[in-house]
DNA sequence: GTGAAAGCGCTAACAA
DNA sequence: TTGTTAGCGCTTTCAC
């Protein structure tokens, strides 16, 4: 007699909750998955000896049956201090537990240093979630083919560069550094100046052709480009009379080598951030700065993964706009 | 012929694996956990025949028969303006998947405006978790109660004010609010007031002693109190040549007021900031802070409850200390 | 050292 | 409308 259950205080079981009401698991099973079959009276005994044994369906069995788990997964590779200063991770992270919420399925986060592109395979390979929520997209992405290997669904949350087997959705930030650079051209700026993050960002190639594109349309040479606050100095000592970031957090430092050097902003300099982050109101002075909804991104990612793991159409997409903020930072040349 | 497997592409399950080494099913998951009874070729021989198939056990099946998840539960309940500023979070959340990483468990986080207490007992009562970190202790917390009745393990990241049936951590923040002030004392300030965030939250309430306490060491009288950015200005009006704050954010607010009413900041005012976050280094002037080891606690707090779970005993616990960051913010007085 | 088989809790096909 | 039952993939007991 192989496999006795282990003793001990269990979990109500369905078997429980039939017994209680006098009826087959079938039958409980019918009822509280709202299935037609259940006599209206039956299904209110049921749904009350569950509620007296506060009984629910063990997510592990239904699991098992129903070949999903019900569940998402996340896998972020940033270390702590890059997330602390992140303005997009927890307002993302808010939109998709919005959509979850409403959805009855639940987050598996991850977060590390660095995420092995195999343990998205390993993830996948185990059941325990039913899709993935793609970030960060780099060139040539890893992530693709494991997932694709994997025969599991994902929503790519920005622009893939390779070729990409999933939907991806994308917000319209790079039109908020052509906003942003307008606006600094009609304040009467002509020599503008970019310092952006890592350039094998694929984001921050795109604020950088928006920033392009705008000085293009004119028809102002583009200032000096940098891609580290250290070159923050060099691209000073050019003279620009304005400076676009794309990150508050790069003009706050810029904001403090200006201040370092005698020049006031917005005076001497227009300086701009990007992403409106709480530092951006608080800077001193506060930063004109760029805002894109990355909350409802992550809800509208979130309502296309959800609907691929159901093989439903893809909702409709209507990516987030950005917002130009002005604050204080920017004023007309002197 | 009831319930027929449903077709398509399926992931290999244990009897592939078993079929391709030519073993039974019993010794594959015998050789995939390292359990004696199978011939170290045997072993060798399964390990390569799932490697080549790519097969993971699957989570749900796993779950289904050890009666366990190997997942954790975090439910936050924060808005995406609150998540945004709030230093602890994501820092606490980076040492969670630290030790989570390390012993093959996932972590379900949820993340909502509001958390009904009696989300813990359903999450629970699925199955889907085997443990909850509990933060943002409540004096009088009802999750106490719910996930005692369920018979789940949890930690709790605070310290509990009502009777509590869980393991509780804490750090030695409080410490801080004493070195702040101490700090303020040896510059000569004999007026200090203090700042802090909702009085409800036993962090602001255990902040707020320690401040008293090393007042009245110091034989000090204590200056106003405000528990809002709003008071800010009522309590400048007392003339204190110091105000303490329980986050950098309040500091930041009291810095733009400060200026407002055309104090300089340090030398008609010293203020100082709390948890060290990336606003405390860019705020200008620099805010001298309190930095406190929140990774590290979530680390810990995650070992806790992983032992809990296992009915292993608490591990060692050392509580993270405070340290001072001394910065520009902060001056003897006039 | 190995394999057969029961059982984990649930869903769904089918018969009654 | 209701009950019976196989089967989801895995772990573990027990006999071989």
């Amino acid at each position: 007699m192989p496999y006795r259950k282990r003793p001990g205080r269990t979990r109500p079981t369905i078997d429980d909750v039939a017994a209680r009401a006098g009826v087959s698991a079938a039958a409980v099973s019918f009822a509280m998955n709202g299935r037609p079959g259940v006599a209206e009276e039956t299904r209110l005994r049921i749904l009350a000896a569950a509620e007296e044994l506060s009984w629910r369906p063990s997510a592990s069995a239904r699991a098992l049956t129903e070949a999903r788990s019900r569940a998402v997964g996340l896998l972020l590779a940033r270390s702590v201090d890059q997330l602390e200063v992140d303005p997009f991770f927890v307002r993302f992270l808010a939109g998709v537990e919005r959509t979850l919420a409403r959805s009855d399925h639940d987050l598996v986060l991850r977060v590390a240093e660095a995420v092995d592109p195999a343990d998205y395979g390993r993830l996948a390979g185990t059941g325990r979630v039913d899709g993935f929520l793609l970030c960060d997209v780099e060139v040539d992405d890893p992530r693709f083919g494991v997932l694709a290997d994997a025969g599991i669904p994902a929503v790519v949350a920005g622009r893939p560069v390779s070729p990409c087997p999933f939907p991806a959705l994308e917000t319209e930030h790079a039109d908020g550094m052509r906003m942003v650079t307008e606006h600094l051209l009609e304040l009467g700026h002509r020599h503008i100046a970019f310092v952006g993050g890592a350039a094998h960002l694929e984001h921050v190639q795109a604020r950088l052709q928006a920033w392009q594109g705008a000085l293009a349309a004119a028809g102002v040479r583009p200032g000096p480009v940098a891609h580290t606050p250290a070159e923050t100095a060099a691209v000073l000592d050019h003279g620009p009379t304005a400076v676009v970031h794309t990150s508050d957090g790069l003009a706050a430092a810029c904001l403090a080598a200006a201040r370092g050097r005698g020049l006031s902003v917005p005076e001497d300099l227009s300086v701009t951030g990007f992403d409106d982050s709480p530092l951006a109101a608080l800077a001193s002075p506060p930063l004109t700065s760029v805002r894109v909804d990355y909350a409802g991104f992550g809800e509208r990612a979130t309502a296309a993964l959800l609907a691929a793991i159901a093989h439903d159409p893809p909702p409709p997409y209507r990516a987030p706009a950005a917002e130009l903020v002005v604050r204080a930072s920017t004023a007309p040349p002197r």
